[in-house]
DNA sequence: TGCACTTTGTGCGTCGTTGCACTTAGTGTA
DNA sequence: TACACTAAGTGCAACGACGCACAAAGTGCA
């Protein structure tokens, strides 16, 4: 999942070894109790390292789970770009396009990472310092998809590639709320058929501006 | 097997992790070639420690194949003891702790044992230096199994359980010997059955002196 | 036998982990 | 509201792992 660290020595390998075991700590223990509910001995003990050695390569324990997040996002686009490159290629126009990142879009399990991301905010309550910093790492995600993808269709003006990522990511923004709101960001299979609903409405809507006349 | 240290503190704790990993590297490498036949490289690489590392705990390469063996026949000797503990307690008779002996010595997987020093040995040559240090390390297991069934066995002599237990175990060094002429010390069924006869032979034999009399 | 190469073992310095004592902040209760 | 306790975060020193350069020993070959 997480490409193993290629470190230019023994030292620096342990270094990036006991970074990542912190983290790996601190995604279990989210996982486990729904929300970001640990002390730093607790994330200390499970990732086998002592509680100065969290700070030496943290700044704090909210610096832990905001970078846990960070990590979890990244993995989420890596398998949505996996995604768009296992779908068959279209014929370069705008629809086959959309088509192949809802395509890609339905393959990545996008209801476990919202579920994730809002137990940690919901912990937080009103700390908007947390919610913005993740809107950023959003943002920044849904950049780097634009400028990708814009990379790999060059059939297509990069402008309106970015018009189209930016208006499914935001939309799939939209289909979150929604889905938290009806679900509780519940992961059962009830709450799932609920989010694959949500999906389908969005792209039924963005397509119908996107339709080929014929 | 080896019983988890209990460290006074994580930095006591990842020492001693340290140095069990080399030790259990060295096992393997011996076990997988037959003999220690690898680098302080290939050693480190395998324990995921430093080429430094090992000589901060060891002072040579030598010193870890022999702490490999002590480490071996401590277990032995635990093994044993544990088979000894586990047979019914007999009638507190001289005949009854030969028998007790014998059934744990049989219980024992001694050819393994056996042939692991033996291939440590072959590969030393005419280094007899390695051969006195294990000899050395037999001798002491003889000693500590003495006085710990002497305790056990307050019925009986401290004395005569000395003569006992050394009359079996210098019995199993000769078994040893002549199993490892006949056979090359290999580990297959042929093999076994080589040393169990013998094994039944030196016990028959040593029986005889202590059958009783009705 | 001499030479080139590999391996062992070592001294010393660097780096990162750890221990520990401390301050500050948060929390619960009387 | 004050107090006692817990937890987060920090500065500093000690420890052990590691990197590196080096000398010595071992090995193979011409």
């Amino acid at each position: 999942m997480i490409p193993p660290l290629i470190a230019p020595d023994r030292r620096a390998d342990i270094k990036a070894r006991h970074r990542r075991a912190i983290l790996d700590a601190a995604d279990a223990l989210i996982r486990e109790r729904g929300k970001p509910q640990f002390s730093v001995n607790e994330l200390a003990d499970r990732a086998d390292v002592s509680r100065r050695t969290v700070f030496n390569h943290f700044t704090s324990l909210d610096d832990v789970i905001m970078t846990t997040c960070t990590r979890l996002l990244g993995v989420t686009v890596d398998d949505f770009r996996a995604a768009t490159r296992a779908t068959p290629a279209g014929d370069g126009s705008r629809v086959a396009l959309f088509d192949e990142i809802t395509t890609a879009l339905r393959a990545v399990d996008l209801p476990t990472v919202v579920s994730y991301l809002w137990g940690v905010l919901a912990a937080d309550g009103e700390n908007g310092r947390s919610q913005h910093a993740l809107t950023d790492v959003f943002t920044r995600a849904t950049e780097q998809l634009s400028a990708e993808i814009a990379d790999r269709s060059t059939a297509i003006d990069a402008f309106e590639v970015a018009i189209l990522v930016s208006t499914v990511m935001n939309g799939v923004a939209v289909v979150s709320e929604h889905w938290i709101a009806m679900t509780g960001a519940t992961l059962d299979e009830s709450s799932r058929t609920v989010w694959d609903d949500l999906l389908n409405r969005l792209i039924a809507s963005i397509r119908m501006g996107y339709s080929a006349s014929s």
